[in-house]
DNA sequence: GTTGAAATTCATCGTGG
DNA sequence: CCACGATGAATTTCAAC
């Protein structure tokens, strides 16, 4: 699972990481090699498991989704861990969901319409699923960082 | 900054979220409509702020970052926001950083290389800014859940 | 808003160094 | 690992409906 990258995979990434529609003709002529050799180098990094996939980034706000929210989730057991996660991953507003250190099993990230959409959630799906015992919110007012990893 | 989304609009959203190299004709034919048509919506979605971009996803793990962390911040003074905000920026560590409600002013997402480095993040760095008070970690063991929003 | 066709550019294979 | 060359496909633009 421990794959060599070298610098030109660096390059490659740093290019994708930005942009995913960028021709990989206009790669190669920035790292100076062919364009088949980014196509096979891209191709091993996707077969490496490195390169998982490629997203368009929709801003929340355009779809009506006004809220942002961390959730900070308290478990009765934490032998429960199994079936609440099921029922977490049903829930669409859900968009993240980390198993944390700290105070909280669980910690996660939702998206909701309103604060009135953000309260059926956190009251009517959460709350009523099985083994959790209480939550902790946190609305983000404002996002001021969202980037990825610095190659 | 309210643009219209017509259902034409959200299926195309629907296939770039999850694969943003797609080639536009096969949305079109999926669409039932022409290449030219998809083209000119994606142009227009971009240009209204709705898409932001695009991105290649790389797992933080083949690329040697081993911890994803949650920090919670506190600060003195509210005051201090702007300062605070700027020596954030500065951090490459730091990948994500949101203004919320609730006992922090700041949570932020990090990836560090190992333990070691996170701590000397926590130590070295965020806790040398001035301003910020103390800070609360939340270590995520396992991420179980990273996904766009439903469509 | 949409189409269809044209020109350009690209992805994706070989084969071979 | 890489370059080259060929071909089929996709992107992009534009006139026109």
């Amino acid at each position: 699972m421990k794959v060599q990258i070298d610098d030109v995979d660096q390059k490659i990434l740093s290019y994708l990481i930005k942009n995913a529609r960028i021709p990989f003709l206009e790669i190669a002529r920035e790292c100076g090699i062919s364009g088949a050799a980014i196509h096979q180098r891209v191709k091993k990094l996707e077969d490496a498991g490195i390169i998982d996939g490629s997203r368009f980034i929709v801003k929340p706000r355009a779809l009506g989704y006004e809220v942002c929210a961390y959730v900070g989730i308290f478990l009765d057991h934490a032998h429960q861990y199994k079936q609440v996660v099921g029922r977490i991953e049903a829930i669409p507003e859900i968009i993240e969901c980390h198993f944390t250190t700290g105070n909280f099993t669980f910690l996660v990230k939702m998206l909701c319409r309103d604060n009135q959409h953000l309260m059926d959630v956190l009251i009517n799906t959460l709350q009523n699923v099985p083994g959790i015992s209480k939550t902790e919110t946190f609305i983000s007012l404002d996002q001021i960082i969202d980037r990825e990893i610095r190659l």
